[in-house]
DNA sequence: TCGCCGTTGTGACCTATGTCACATTCAATG
DNA sequence: CATTGAATGTGACATAGGTCACAACGGCGA
């Protein structure tokens, strides 16, 4: 399946779009690729675009004072990838989006996004489901963190998505756990 | 100031609506009072409900397995506070809301909500900026969680929220922070 | 006023996880 | 091939935070 398609049965799930408006929404992307580890979005950017992963697979992380990383999220195809706080503020990026797996990605500008949200108003719609779906992933991981320990946490990552355990190296999914190599090697 | 008057303000922050709208909008709002202790959603309830609070604080919160509890959010004034899952999914609440001071709350129903989202899309704009500030705040948290051992968690709460610190018992506290309430009292 | 219960503090001890050091494996590259 | 460096495993030890037990305090209803 092409990014196009990808990314039209994606919307189609939550709002209906007849094919000339999708075209028009669709012309409002920009495919583009990356290769592993190459970088998409660094701290103290301004960030302009969010990205659709069509295929590949995206990190955006936070890397703190002592330079130690945190992942917040694993970005794979279907998945949005940005720093969505920066995106909407306006203020320099405080996390990195880089790439972890050879990715395709169609990439939507701020001014594009709020452009499309502002002339259709199903695109509205769409967009704030989207964000709900996120707010709500983000709250019950934040509950695991609180619930669970490093193991149970780990097991509960790998029952979501089986394919990182080949997909990317384990010091990233212990960024992704918020524990330390060492720790993640012994369970 | 009174319920519809924060309200006008917190909603006008984001849209502009002429006073007819406003009017219209605010009309789907339904005023309830909740005293200290009251329960407002329980887990296993069809949450039919958000609110947005005028005064007092409500808390929402998970109950696990071992009947320990972790809380999501204290809502203050000019916050909501729902099960926002259950209430956007129509699943059953996995999460409590109760109320911690006497409060004043704003309810709008979900089908309200849909409504008026549909009506005016300028209200589906608010809602999706409110949602991604949301996402924001609860990515921002668990960041923290990372980031931050129990003592640096403590100090930025209470910097964040000082009245917090005189309004709410400190185990309450504590089960924000994600630490027992004698670690906690022994920071 | 008395007694009760919710809240908070604190000591003793236990455990999960972090940190540091070093070994091993393996893929990429000259 | 030989060499390098990234990824991973593992032992020894340190420490933040959990758990359990008990004491102290204070407000509120009978």
């Amino acid at each position: 399946m092409n990014g196009h398609e990808l990314l039209q049965k994606h919307i189609s799930k939550t709002v209906t779009l007849s094919d000339d408006v999708f075209e028009y929404v669709l012309s409002h992307f920009k495919e583009q690729h990356f290769t592993k580890g190459q970088t998409i979005i660094s701290a103290g950017d301004k960030v302009q675009h969010e990205y659709f992963v069509v295929a590949g697979c995206l990190k955006s992380f936070y890397i703190n004072e002592d330079v130690k990383m945190f992942i917040l999220q694993f970005s794979m195809p279907n998945w949005w990838a940005s720093d969505f706080e920066a995106l909407y503020s306006g203020e320099k990026a405080k996390i990195h989006v880089d790439c972890i797996a050879d990715a395709t990605v169609l990439a939507l500008s701020n001014e594009d996004r709020e452009k499309l949200c502002r002339e259709i108003h199903e695109m509205e719609h769409f967009f704030r489901w989207r964000t709900n779906k996120g707010y709500v992933a983000t709250q019950k991981r934040l509950l695991s963190f609180m619930n669970n320990n490093a193991k149970q946490r780990y097991e509960e990552l790998l029952t979501q998505y089986p394919q990182l355990y080949n997909l990317v190296p384990k010091h990233l999914i212990a960024a992704y756990l918020g524990v330390s190599r060492e720790t993640l090697s012994r369970l």
